[in-house]
DNA sequence: TAACAGTTTAACCTAACGTTAACAATTATG
DNA sequence: CATAATTGTTAACGTTAGGTTAAACTGTTA
């Protein structure tokens, strides 16, 4: 079975110290994205899902502390480490003060980075698990086992879900009534935003249409340009 | 009843050194093995079984890490401590990559080393102990007895099971009904999870679902890209 | 050194899954 | 009202995971 990468955006100017730093991570196993400069850095940032970012703090337009503040705006959870090229007391406090997990002055040890990296992946893999730990929904004459991708009708035989239509429907369920933004779930589950991961989506919208079905008061309502919603009318 | 002395390994090379440390454990009630040089080491290790190895880096011909590798090559479990004369920071990572449980700068204070090796063969045991503690197991019209490695249908004769066909079988008892993740197999049994060690584990799925067949009430379910899970059917 | 048990690797096949294309239907927008 | 953008749906396709059997390998024992 092929493993889940960890995925880490990185943001470096250094043309060169950007690629061998990319590469080096990419050969320790992770999957590594790499941005040129702030701007860039905000836009893959927001196109998909990361479970660390490295950020370079001196770059031209826009510098890792301002971009760290903009990614802190949209996703509060996602570890930091910033990088730099002179150990600035201030730099520091103000990297902390942004929401840094980490700060690592240039040049440094890669071996360190590793370890800094599996150590911070790591604590927030171990935070994350009471997160991830509901698995059982309810969803009008639904239930919804998605540690197993079972899908079944007033407890008749469960379906098998495949994977995407379990978490697709997770997502759902978890948003119940409300909004489920359509970059939410291509972020989460297709971890990238495009033309045709979006109209994958809607493939997967129509299975589980189809799935939901057996019960009327049950259904999945599209509003337009924004998302869907999972609604269970009484 | 003659209490059972925890037996040591280790590997030094400084005579004077090595006999004072290994008649310093002796004292403390441990079965000291002493071995002059890496070579030794390993045919020492190769003949018996040890609770413990302790390792010096730095030694002629085969130095304290390559040793490490060969005896996780031959046994995954038994701790290591490096000894090293001076903590050089890559040597520590190295260490830890070899799979290391602890490292000692030399000096070092004796009464620590003491502590260190009753905490780490404390910590082995009950590791092993919580692992080991079920082995009685009733599958549908199976009884499983994990320790003689035994099968039986029905109280008929016990059929013979391996070592890799128990061990699988009783993590799926484990987890009846329920999933049993691969990762969770392959990292447990097969300490290591590649393509191979994972088709390996599907011959050993393959193997179990013929023994079980007896009972036509248990069966052991494929969940894609996840795992499998053992069911019992009412 | 031959036989044997246990395990891994290879090979071949089937099933599961996800993406994409194609076309229809619906909704926004000027 | 016309037309562009978005969404709904089905089917075909390629890829990967898993099922199974047999051969190759490894270490141990007779």
């Amino acid at each position: 079975m092929e493993k889940q990468l960890k995925r880490i955006l990185l943001v470096e100017d250094d043309p060169n110290f950007g690629i061998v730093l990319k590469d080096y991570l990419t050969m320790n196993d992770y999957d590594v994205t790499h941005a040129k400069n702030g701007m860039e850095g905000f836009e893959k940032f927001k196109k998909s899902d990361y479970d660390l970012c490295i950020l370079d703090v001196m770059m031209p337009y826009k510098d890792g502390f301002t971009l760290a503040k903009e990614i802190r705006e949209k996703n509060k959870e996602v570890p930091i480490i910033f990088l730099t090229a002179k150990a600035m007391k201030e730099d520091v406090l103000k990297g902390y003060k942004v929401g840094a997990d980490d700060y690592l002055n240039k040049p440094f040890d890669s071996e360190v980075l590793l370890m800094k990296i599996s150590a911070i992946i790591q604590r927030k893999n171990t935070e994350t698990v009471a997160d991830s730990a509901e698995f059982m929904f309810t969803i009008g004459g639904f239930e919804l086992n998605s540690k197993l991708r079972f899908l079944s009708y007033n407890g008749g035989e469960p379906e098998k879900l495949s994977p995407k239509e379990n978490q697709l429907l997770r997502l759902l369920a978890l948003h119940v009534n409300d909004l489920m933004p359509r970059e939410l779930a291509l972020t989460k589950i297709w971890r990238d935003d495009n033309y045709f991961t979006s109209r994958s989506m809607d493939v997967y919208i129509a299975k589980l249409r189809k799935y939901l079905k057996k019960d009327e008061k049950v259904e999945i309502l599209n509003i337009h340009g924004e998302g869907f919603r999972l609604v269970i009318n009484s």
